[in-house]
DNA sequence: CACTAATCGTTAGTGTACTAAACATTGCTA
DNA sequence: TAGCAATGTTTAGTACACTAACGATTAGTG
């Protein structure tokens, strides 16, 4: 163990903050000419996936709050990728739907993947040993974040 | 390879986003009777280490952008943990420094490492593994950047 | 020495991300 | 069936995080 608990260069959290930014980044350039963020295009994927979802659905895929989402769905229904509409079954839920045009950006999406691995430079192996230690990472948060 | 690249579950990139921000999570309450948000915290770390530093210096350590930082510095000066100085050598500079207040606040933040690790449930030896998996996608995702 | 270029920090504007509180609709129950 | 708790979404408020543009200072050059 090192000598300094709170040395910088050792924590999990910062390095787990900065591969996130860093990472995020590199998809900025390939997003920006789809008119897209990065949350976004992660929005974009659940419903090219699961379309269509209620808010809430999509808050407990993303794992992000629906006070979060509300405004970047409002953002992505104002470029005209998907529509909100109430569910007739239950008013108080939305209907999120993409529109012809959000299903057609998929196929631009399908460039994003490979370019990402490329421009990482990295092995598909050692990609995938990172997000199974992540995955783990992320259940041992959420077990631990209940009590 | 998965049927559907674009699928959801295996974008790394999807894992580290929610990584980050589950470990973050996990930061919150234990940072927050300190006064502190993660990213105060991170800035704490670096000054309790290398202080007094610029706000350059702060930059590269942390890897975000002085546009950035220049408020949340402002917010841990009005907190009275930090003070910044113009460096009376080069005025474009400024010398953050600590006041006594932010030099003991070290004294409570020792605790916190010890109550995360213990919050995430997880071994000290594949904490350090994915820590060692993060330093090369930082590096990687660095390195390509620059194209 | 004057003038230009480079460096450093801040401000402005957009887009997440969170908590807490407000709002509306639904469904249960007395 | 009238009222109330539960559910789903939005709004308000604070704090990052980025790009672009600006202002002030310093360094380099003819």
């Amino acid at each position: 163990m090192p000598e300094n608990p709170l040395a910088l260069e050792h924590q999990v959290c910062f390095a787990l903050a900065i591969a996130s930014r860093s990472v995020i980044a590199l998809y900025r350039p390939i997003l920006e000419p789809m008119g897209l963020t990065h949350p976004q295009y992660l929005v974009m994927l659940a419903l090219w996936e699961f379309e269509p979802v209620s808010v809430k659905d999509l808050s407990g895929m993303l794992q992000l709050e629906p006070a979060t989402l509300s405004p970047l769905l409002k953002r992505l229904e104002s470029s005209g990728l998907l529509r909100r509409d109430r569910d007739a079954r239950d008013e108080r839920s939305l209907a999120v739907a993409l529109t012809d045009k959000g299903r057609a950006l998929r196929n631009e999406a399908l460039k994003v993947p490979p370019a990402i691995v490329a421009g990482l430079g990295m092995d598909i192996d050692e990609l995938m040993q990172l997000h199974e230690r992540l995955t783990r990472v992320i259940a041992a948060a959420k077990n631990h974040s209940e009590d």
